[in-house]
DNA sequence: AGTTAATGGTCAATCAACAAATAAGTTGAG
DNA sequence: CTCAACTTATTTGTTGATTGACCATTAACT
């Protein structure tokens, strides 16, 4: 009985070189645009062949499709996770554009994300889509603190929830950007003169 | 002598293939994303034989970067006519907001402007460093406008012009990014927000 | 005639997708 | 337990389609 260190059954194989694949697709997409993602790039970036992705997801597309679901998915549960739902509805807006900020300048997955989303824009691609259903997801969860804020009242009662959460959302969409466009930005005095403008204007 | 309709100089011929060519770039950008700039379909587009382009511009690169400056060109000059130097600052970068918000809807340009930038983006491309310097643009005439707001004392003198000129910018960016996810979008109640967080944020 | 503009044939490179071949893991009969 | 048949995972060879670019030819202007 050798020591069987890469033993594995196929059901972790499959699931271990699925994840190599994904995690492979979010470092190039991250490093080198979405352009750079071709089979033989995501074979070596992964440390596979050329041939799996196709096996694997059936075709290019279909990758980044499973892509965004992981991304997505991924976020969701971050989300969950850091127990917004536990402080007041203004301050949990307030911690989420917070978070959402940090977030794209340390995880390649935030910046594959508005990475993706540029190239469905770009392309007219039908992955829009799936973005607005992420938006609409985002905005739905901003939506709600919104109300409780209402409720609670550290939010005006005169704010729509539903207008306000999507003017964050192209607050937040658009401070990513414009990450992507000038990595060199500072983006602390932004944030900071973002969460005054809402404190401002949402606050009772 | 006959009706000499289809004479034109060699310099008018030229000019008018050359304008020809990025209007049909703009107009496949606008409906169909960059990837379908092919030079097959910018031929079919203006009229013209798919050889052009390479002849007029040398490759599909420089098209590209001679469109964007064009774009960027006809923008400043609408700008100039818009007359907001003679509004008092405040209301100034109000307006300027407000317009940038409504030409999305109208004007193919401002849509294929921000399908290059989303493109750029995706691809990790060069063109960055252009968008980078027409965003500082932008900026500083904000910045100007806001410094014009303070002096007038139509803004109050704590705000950072530089951090809120940015701010403003990630702010349009982000809604023109939206609306080009999702078409259907209503922006009104968002342009009101907008406006209204600004003159909070901004306003003595 | 001479010069400049525009066209369309052609080529080489890139790349997604398919499929046949090989490697790894599983199963069950002896 | 073990090894051979079988299933599943992975690799590699190949192909067809797309497309940017080049260039020789034709058309338009001077």
């Amino acid at each position: 009985m050798g020591v069987d260190i890469a033993r594995r059954t196929q059901t972790e194989r499959r699931r271990e070189s699925e994840l190599g694949l994904l995690r492979a697709a979010v470092e190039v997409i991250a490093r080198q645009g979405v352009g750079a993602v071709t089979f033989e790039v995501l074979g070596r970036a992964s440390g596979f062949s050329r041939g799996l992705v196709t096996q694997r997801f059936g075709s290019k597309q279909r990758l980044i499709e499973a892509l965004l679901l992981h991304l997505h998915e991924d976020r969701q549960k971050a989300l969950a996770a850091q127990g917004f739902e536990a402080m007041p509805g203004l301050e949990a807006v307030l911690a989420y554009v917070d978070q959402c900020l940090s977030q794209l300048a340390e995880r390649l997955e935030a910046r594959a994300y508005f990475i993706l989303l540029s190239s469905s824009v770009a392309e007219g691609s039908d992955l829009r889509s799936v973005f607005r259903r992420t938006h609409a997801e985002v905005e739905g969860q901003l939506g709600r603190w919104i109300r409780k804020g209402q409720a609670e009242g550290g939010i005006r009662g005169e704010v729509d929830p539903r207008s306000a959460a999507l003017m964050i959302g192209c607050m937040l969409f658009g401070t990513s950007m414009q990450m992507l466009v000038d990595p060199q930005m500072d983006i602390a005095p932004v944030r900071d003169l973002s969460l005054i403008a809402l404190k401002l204007s949402l606050g009772a």
